[in-house]
DNA sequence: ACTCTTCAACTTCAG
DNA sequence: GTTGAAGAGT
């Protein structure tokens, strides 16, 4: 402990006279406002910036950093600021860079949980048994190792999935528990087989001197907890701590910066309870409520001034959060007066929605919609689960609106992308032994399963790697013919790739003659798939990424910064992406399509996860909102293809939600405002029913009037009859049972896809229907209603 | 060893 | 309805 008081004594004691200088005329500290000026001049201590959406969160943790560097607080160095992702840390940098010159360059500690673990555990591996050459798992390499596993032990993989028992021991890695710490109550998952086969993959990574992400971390909390003198070391040379996202952090995450902050409680975390959706990946909304407990002294600072949205979007999404509990609790407000109220607007099914939103678009950018002309850039539709943006790309296409779509599967985790890694991986590291594995018969090189088995053997049996083993076998001649040809001149080719990289030299030019000699490039030239093409454009992007590194072991740790490859072109597009992905970002013209109960809020959530997943549910509204700066539309279909299937369904409970005054109701261009289900009638376009509902026509029909007609209230009593945590199953055989026993054989009845039709009979929740056009067929109850009543019972 | 067929799954996703 | 993975067939 003397060492640490000592530099307690140098932080003070130093910066003092130099802070005095720099206080005034600071560039950096131009047009904060008071409460970021605040966060910003609080150097000392434990600090929480509370900081709501668009209220200047970066531009504050930039000029922290900027304010630590330039009064001379501390140096580049000992500042550790740690991001979520490759993406906002790269933002820090070259933000910080901008304030200060190129200051930002030498801020080594500046990076990732991830990348900074790497970092300190290439140092220290050998305190939990790695050699600091270690691999890093990717998801693939994972999977196939629990698939060993999962078979060794005997365990039925069908019902028991590698991917289940991977997504458990994450989870346990997320709440920093080694495989002797696991609860008992949790220990009897996988076939009560878990913690044992957690056990074995831990020593499985050792002998392959690996470890997968969660390691990262979870072994440098064990080694700062094992290894007083390593903690001390760190705590003195990290004198400054910011986490950004620190709502997002979890266990393990937040055990790490507790021990590094754990002497001078120089820590400022900023983040934003109300924005935390990620608890499905570990995440702990708890550790920023507890912030000021586990911290005491702590100084909290508000950022609520919001710099992005309108007054209306801003109630709006206010009026949604409020109704989540255990809130720290926060107010954004703006100097800003005008703008539109929020839209909502109901739609007869999701190809209908699409289509509305589709020429709502094109509407924006014509000017006409109240706004300025509004360029597609600048608009996005944010939706909750991926398969929702099929709808609307399926829209787009048919009637050529330029849009692009993000997220997706990750760049890295493209077949074709693993596949190069894979051979990069060996050229680095020839005892890789999941890199062979995956390439050692991609391209196809006749070396199947039974080769492969040889292979094994002979590794396995002589205690060496993969590759020494393929040499062993065609040293004894274990494999002949076409097989044995392969294998030696793919052995040839791994150690000869090897060497290149160990001569240094261009790694470019390396990667390209890997797989240019391995015969991937033209495996893929050979393939006529319609998708190979983009496959070979991916590997040219790959080889490309390599110039931002100077070597090849430098890219293999950082190949996620390729994540995001933009493409270049320069064509106005639309924006599609879910919820999740659009977390940081805005957009003038937000749309948010899908707000209907079991989609948005998710049901699985809720089944799930019951109040807790609901609430993570809302704040996933609510960052959706908070997207919005000039124009925020929230749409809802009351029925929905899913899987196939027809389904039914309420407005979101978080319509309820929005707070009327700030809310316009649309209707459906030549529509009757009377009721979404009835709306939905006309315009599936029964003559004799679109004949009685008349001309009356609004373009917008007044909130009131739609929130008393017979289908809004008929949701309203729904969903408050409605437990949060009442399963599905439940729920759905309630609702099909009440369903199927409205009908008798013989009623008429009408299908919104097969027209009017006569219940033939009943069978479960299934109906027996002849339709007079579409024929005998069956279906289920609840999509079909009495002929007879099909304007007033839309759901 | 490769291809075809059947069968189940299916929220969100960074490192 | 669609996609991906595993098993059987050639």
């Amino acid at each position: 402990m003397s060492s640490f008081d000592d530099h307690d004594a140098f932080a003070s004691a130093v910066p003092l006279s130099q802070r005095a200088m720099a206080g005034r005329g600071a560039p950096y500290l131009d047009g904060l406002n008071p409460a970021q000026k605040e966060a910003v001049e609080t150097l000392e201590g434990p600090v929480l910036m509370l900081a709501g959406a668009g209220t200047g969160k970066t531009r504050a943790l930039t000029a922290r950093i900027a304010h630590l560097l330039s009064t001379g607080t501390a140096r580049p160095n000992e500042i550790l600021a740690v991001t979520f992702t490759n993406k906002a840390a790269r933002e820090m940098k070259t933000r910080v860079g901008r304030l200060l010159g190129d200051a930002g360059e030498g801020m080594p500690w500046l990076g990732t949980f991830h990348s900074i673990c790497v970092k300190l555990l290439r140092r220290h591996a050998e305190l939990v048994d790695l050699k600091s050459n270690f691999t890093i798992l990717d998801t693939d390499d994972q999977l196939r190792l629990f698939r060993q596993l999962i078979q060794a032990e005997g365990i039925d993989e069908k019902r028991w999935p590698p991917r289940m028992l991977a997504s458990i021991i994450d989870g346990w890695k997320n709440r920093a528990l080694r495989p002797d710490a696991v609860p008992v109550a949790d220990a009897g998952a996988f076939d009560r087989k878990g913690v044992m086969l957690y056990a074995a993959y831990q020593d499985r990574l050792k002998t392959l001197n690996a470890c997968d992400f969660g390691d990262l971390l979870l072994h440098m909390v064990t080694i700062f907890q094992t290894h007083d003198d390593v903690l001390e070391q760190y705590r003195r040379y990290f004198r400054f701590i910011l986490v950004d996202e620190y709502q997002d952090t979890n266990v393990a995450q937040y055990m790490w910066l507790r021990l590094l902050a754990g002497g001078h409680k120089n820590i400022c975390c900023v983040g934003d309870d109300d924005q935390s959706i990620y608890g499905w990946r570990g995440a702990e909304v708890g550790n920023i409520l507890r912030f000021e407990q586990d911290f005491p002294g702590a100084h909290t600072v508000r950022l609520e001034q919001n710099y992005r949205s309108t007054p209306h979007i801003l109630a709006a999404a206010s009026g949604v959060i409020a109704s989540n509990k255990g809130r720290l609790g926060k107010t954004l407000w703006t100097e800003e007066k005008d703008g539109e109220k929020v839209r909502l607007i109901g739609h007869w099914d999701g190809e209908e929605e699409a289509r509305w939103i589709g020429e709502e678009l094109e509407a924006m950018g014509r000017g006409t919609r109240g706004l300025r002309p509004v360029s597609l850039d600048e608009c996005a539709i944010l939706v909750r689960a991926s398969h929702q943006l099929r709808a609307f790309e399926d829209r787009f296409l048919t009637i050529g609106l330029p849009y692009r779509v993000i997220g997706g599967p990750r760049f890295y985790e493209r077949l074709e992308i693993r596949d190069a890694m894979a051979y990069f991986r060996l050229a680095v590291s020839p005892d890789d032994d999941l890199a062979f594995e995956r390439i050692v018969n991609t391209p196809k090189r006749g070396l199947g399963d039974k080769a492969q088995q040889k292979i094994q053997i002979a590794a396995r049996s002589n205690g060496v790697n993969l590759l020494e083993g393929a040499r062993i076998l065609l040293a004894s001649k274990g494999l002949t013919g076409k097989g044995a040809a392969a294998l030696a001149e793919l052995v040839s080719g791994i150690d000869r790739w090897h060497a290149q990289v160990r001569l240094g030299g261009s790694h470019i030019e390396t990667a390209e003659m890997i797989l240019d000699e391995s015969g991937y490039t033209t495996f893929w030239q050979n393939e006529k798939t319609p998708e190979a093409p983009g496959r070979l454009e991916n590997l040219k992007e790959l080889v490309k990424a390599l110039e931002n590194f100077d070597n090849l072991q430098g890219f293999l740790e950082h190949v996620s910064l390729i994540m995001d490859n933009e493409s270049e072109d320069t064509e106005a597009k639309v924006t599609l992406m879910t919820l999740h992905a659009a977390k940081g970002l805005e957009f003038p013209a937000v749309f948010l399509p899908g707000w209907e109960d079991g989609l948005f809020p998710n049901q699985r959530a809720m089944d799930e996860q019951g109040l807790k997943g609901l609430e993570e549910e809302r704040r996933l509204a609510y960052v959706g909102i908070t997207r919005a700066e000039e124009l925020c539309t929230i749409s809802f279909a009351a029925n929905r293809r899913i899987y196939g299937q027809w389904q039914s369904a309420l407005p979101s409970r978080f319509i309820d939600e929005l707070p009327e005054e700030h809310v316009d109701v649309l209707t459906p261009p030549g529509l009757y405002g009377g009721g979404f289900g009835a709306a939905g009638m006309a315009a599936s376009a029964s003559p004799a029913i679109s004949g009685a509902m008349g001309s009356d026509m609004h373009e917008k029909a007044s909130k009131a009037d739609v929130y008393n007609s017979p289908g809004w209230r008929r949701m309203q009593s729904r969903s408050a009859q409605r437990s949060v945590s009442q399963p599905q199953e439940t729920r759905n055989m309630v609702i099909d049972l009440e369903a199927v026993s409205a009908f008798t054989e013989g009623d008429r009845v009408f299908h919104q896809k097969f027209g009017y039709g006569e219940v033939t009979g009943i069978e479960g929740d299934k109906l027996q229907i002849s339709f007079d056009k579409a024929g005998p067929k069956k279906v289920v109850a609840k999509f079909v209603v009495p002929a007879a009543s099909a304007g007033d019972v839309p759901f």
